[in-house]
DNA sequence: GCGCCTTATATAACTTGCTTATGGAAGTGA
DNA sequence: TCACTTCCATAAGCAAGTTATATAAGGCGC
């Protein structure tokens, strides 16, 4: 059954068109939606990369207009990204076409095909919860 | 639903790991072990790349000994690339790395959602395989 | 056979996206 | 105040993609 999820990795690819943005740019993006306003390095953590790495990201989505870069009033040395009214735009234009895509090929699968898929996608989801699990604290301490 | 699955694509970018490799570079690797040995125009139309992006992954892959390049016989033109044992062996590897950390995954899970799971894999082969089916034509032409 | 057009692929230049290494500023505790 | 740690920007390098370009080979019509 491990091998045949792994099979999933190929849809994933797939579907994770268009490619204006690598999967990183967008895990933050989402996640900055998602949880509020990050630092440069909790964002490096959540999206398994390095501190320059998400420092570099930052500045190129910052120069997009998709995120804006704030002081921390709490620690001089930090800054606070948070995501721009424009991210979300992007983001919700992305699951948009996503759906639409999806929606195409679900739409060559039988009723029995689906009812398959709607019963696992629950499972899928607590799945994928798990396995961010490392990575993604309850946010709280902001 | 489409948005339910849309969650798919976190999933598989963990699942993706390790990332020594890009996913194009693992994608052709696949594509040449299962379809066999291809030229450099018809690896850039599977992958979804230009020609120059697949000649730079070729040329890289070669460098690591997993795949080699072969003059066409057919077309003077031409280059053939095919797979090594070395390129397999890093297949077979990753796959072992990615069935396990699956597997841990799904030992968190219940036998029911294992099951729901499992019943919708076939769905999801046949989900991958529309997805793909405008990238590959049956090998037959070579 | 020749000329014109197409096809195949290597190379150049550039950007994005990652890594390790480094440096400066701010924060902390003795 | 000093030593150490934390935060993030910057540099250098490689991978991985794009568009543009050049060269060689192939195909077709005259």
């Amino acid at each position: 059954m491990a091998a045949g999820l792994g099979r999933m990795v190929t849809l994933a690819r797939v579907l994770g068109l268009p490619r204006e943005m690598s999967l990183t740019a967008v895990a933050t993006l989402a996640d900055l939606e998602r949880f509020g306003a990050r630092r440069v390095t909790e964002l490096a953590v959540f999206e398994g990369v390095t501190q320059p790495a998400m420092t570099q990201l930052v500045t190129r989505l910052e120069r997009e207009g998709l995120v804006e870069r704030r002081d921390d009033p709490a620690d001089g040395r930090a800054v606070v990204v948070e995501i721009t009214g424009d991210g979300r735009a992007v983001l919700a234009a992305r699951r948009e076409a996503q759906a639409q895509r999806l929606a195409e090929l679900l739409a060559e699968l039988s009723e029995e095909d689906r009812a398959a898929l709607a019963a696992a996608l629950p499972v899928l989801d607590r799945l994928t919860d798990q396995a961010l699990r490392p990575y993604h604290t309850p946010a709280g301490a902001r």
